[in-house]
DNA sequence: CTATGTGAATTTATTCACAGCA
DNA sequence: TGCTGTGAATAAATTCACATAG
C-alpha cells in the first residue's frame, strides 16, 4: 500500500522501524519468529515480505464476513473500501428492520435477521456486529448457534460467548478516551 | 456503568479481574502504580474508584471534541451514546458537502469545513477524523492549524503530523485482520 | 560495506506469596 | 477471616552487539 506501489523494491528493517516508529531490532526480532526472509545487506523483498506476512495472519485466501445490523455504522462498513484490502468480502448483511430488508448498499442485499442460521450453510464464519447495545448479546448468541467463529463486535458491550469463539471489540468511545491522557495540560 | 448501578458497593480485585479476564495480582499492582485506594478485607469503592480512573485519565471534566465528516461513519459517531460516558461533547460537526451544511443530526449543526479555523477560539482541541482517505490528511493539517491537540483517526491512512500532537488511529479492517489469527484451520 | 539473524544482556511486565489492616 | 499493597521471584519483551551472508 504505502511502499508496493512503485519505486523501492526491497525495505531494510530501519525503514519499516521509522515507519511505524519502532527500534529497527524489533523488526528483525519479530519477523525471525516467523522464520528468515530477508537478505543481508540488501533488506526485505517488498512483495515477498507482504505474502509472509499474509501467510503469518492466515490471509490466505479471500474470507466471507457478515454484517449484522445495517445503521449509520454499519453502512459505513459495508462501504469501506479497507475490508477487501485484507482479504475480506463481506457476502451479507442482515437487519431486523423489516424496511430495510430486501434493499441493496454496495451490491449486497440486506436480509432479514431471521436468516442468519443461514451462515453456516453458506460458510460464513465471520461476523461484524454493529446493532444497538440492547441487541448485541442477543444476536451474539444467534451468531454462535449459526456456526461463526469471530466476532468483531461494535458495540459498546462486553457480548459473552462460549470461549472457542473469538471476540474483538471495539469501543470507539473508549479509544478516544485514551487520548486525554497524552495530551498537554487540561 | 456495569457495577455502579446499584447493588454492590464495593469490587475486590478478584472480581475485577475475571470482568476483564485478568489475574487478580495484576490489578492490584496496576491500581498500586497510582498510589492505594483500596480497603484490606472489603476491596475498591467503587465510586471512588471511579473517580480515581477518571483522574488518571484526565478525564476530570467534559471535553469538547469537533467531528469532521459526517457521512455514514460520522453520522453513527454522532449518534454514538458511549462518547458522553468518557465525559466527551461532541460540541461541532463539519462536512465539505454544501448539501449537508446546515442540516442538524444529533442537536449538532453541521458546519462548512471552512469553518475549521474557528476551533481554536471556541477551544476545541479534540477531533475526530471519518472524512474518505484523500481527505484526511489535508484535513488533518487544517486541525493542526486550528489548534487541535488530538485526533482519532479513522481513516485508514497513515495522517503525518507535528509530534505534539497525539493521533489515535483506528483501522476497523486491520481489527478484522487480527481475527482469522486466532481462529481454527481454514 | 550494508543489512540480516540471533544469542546474550537488559529492561519491563506479570505472578507469587505474604505481612498487615479492617 | 478476607482482601489489599508490595517486595521478591519469574517470565516476557526489547535492545544490544556482532558474526555472517550478499
Amino acid at each position: 500500500m504505502f511502499l508496493s506501489g512503485q519505486g523501492q523494491q526491497n525495505v531494510s528493517s530501519g525503514n519499516l522501524a521509522c515507519l511505524v516508529n519502532a527500534k529497527a531490532s524489533q523488526i528483525r526480532k519479530d519477523f525471525s519468529y516467523f522464520g528468515a526472509f530477508g537478505t543481508p545487506g540488501v533488506g526485505y523483498d517488498i512483495n515477498k515480505l507482504i505474502r509472509q506476512i499474509r501467510r503469518i495472519l492466515n490471509l490466505g485466501d479471500v474470507r466471507k464476513a457478515a454484517l449484522v445490523g445495517v445503521g449509520n455504522l454499519g453502512s459505513a462498513i459495508l462501504a469501506y473500501p479497507g475490508f477487501r484490502m485484507y482479504g475480506f468480502d463481506i457476502a451479507a448483511a442482515f437487519d431486523s428492520d423489516p424496511k430495510k430488508v430486501g434493499k441493496k448498499i454496495s451490491r449486497v442485499t440486506i436480509e432479514s435477521t431471521s436468516n442468519l442460521r443461514t451462515l453456516r450453510k453458506r460458510k460464513i464464519h465471520l461476523a461484524i456486529l454493529a446493532v444497538p447495545r440492547d441487541a448485541a448479546q442477543r444476536v451474539a448468541d444467534l451468531l454462535v448457534e449459526a456456526g461463526v467463529k469471530g466476532i468483531l463486535n461494535f458495540s459498546p458491550l462486553r457480548v459473552v460467548v462460549p470461549k472457542k469463539i473469538k471476540v474483538i471489540t471495539i469501543d470507539i468511545a473508549m479509544e478516544l478516551a485514551r487520548l486525554p491522557y497524552y495530551m498537554p495540560a487540561r
